[in-house]
DNA sequence: GTACATTTGTGAAGATTTTCACAAGCGGTG
DNA sequence: CACCGCTTGTGAAAATCTTCACAAATGTAC
């Protein structure tokens, strides 16, 4: 497949294309293009999927369970190897073959069933207490659905999924008129 | 409040605050800084969020709900004026007070209820379908939750809400150890 | 084996974004 | 009212990112 080709399908040029690729290596073979099957397997090298990253999931409510369901999730090489919540009600229930804990074993669970990723699904107030206990505790990246801004150290890298700003982003475009993606 | 401060609640820079926000006319005071309230409003009028937004909401599903339920959705003013569904099980379900209708309606519903927005939130073999329907009815934006590139006509913004490719950022970060957000 | 139609990888040019740095403006103080 | 400490708004400089354009490489045709 050339670079021609990767770009339609990606929403960008050719040039970025080759650019882009060019600093992580030379995949491509001049007059051919790229191989797909090869270019898949380095690019999951490059973007660290080749292997299996733990997941611990902080929050058991709906953007949890939306989550937690979504089969992608699993099928990408993320585990989700526990569900935490603060509240006493939904504490000992089960999803699928996940029982949810307290959250206040947090650190028991990312130090001793080794987690790399936090994703916090609570509410913005708790957020705060819980990204820093992780990081306390080892944790390697945080996904934050909570809509604050967390302070953690540079050293942690963080995510942030927050709709409605992704709405108010549309809004804006629809507003002033510069469409686009 | 000064840039300086914006900045660094922001993850930016003093100068970038100020450059950005002089780009949309002169809302600050020198030797004051910024006006918080009037900043927010100023930002308000500038993100086009002082009106309602009418959505519907196309995909019944956990994600669907999730975002349904989600406080600050209303509250930042998007109003959910219909739910649809392809799945005759959920068609006549109650969400609240709103009743979830066939897919079929689409087009219906768009001109009926004025719907400026469409959140996608169909599997990924439904995406494209809803997308050139919407686009037709004369919706103004699309948030796409279906892990597809969808294709619209340039004048149309579409934002993409990918949670796998969030972890794929943060699986990147934490292997080639430049953290930062 | 040579000519040919492709397509990469990449310096150089061009465009855009970010940072710098400072004149101009603001309110307070004596 | 003149001075002072602070902060904006903004041109100019620096840095970064994107596009251009072309030599070098690859397979194919004859």
């Amino acid at each position: 497949m050339s670079s021609e080709e990767l770009a339609s399908r990606g929403h960008t040029t050719a040039a970025q294309v080759r650019k882009d690729l060019s600093h992580f290596g030379s995949f491509g073979k001049r007059g051919l293009g790229y191989s797909v099957e090869e270019l898949s397997v380095r690019l999951r090298a490059i973007l660290g999927l080749d292997r299996v990253w733990r997941v611990v999931l902080v929050g058991a409510g709906r953007i949890g369970r939306a989550l937690y369901e979504y089969p992608d999730f699993k099928m990408r090489g993320y585990d989700c190897v526990a569900i935490l919540d603060s509240d006493p009600e939904k504490i000992g229930a089960q999803w699928g073959t996940t029982t949810i804990y307290s959250s206040e074993r947090l650190e028991t669970v990312i130090d001793e069933l080794d987690v790399d990723l936090v994703i916090l699904a609570v509410p913005a107030s708790a957020a705060q207490e819980v990204a820093d206990r992780a990081v306390q505790a080892g944790v390697k990246g945080i996904l934050n659905f909570a809509p604050v801004q967390i302070k953690v150290p540079d050293s942690i890298p963080v995510e942030d999924v927050n709709v409605v700003m992704e709405l108010e982003a549309l809004s804006f475009k629809i507003t002033w008129g510069e469409a686009g993606e």
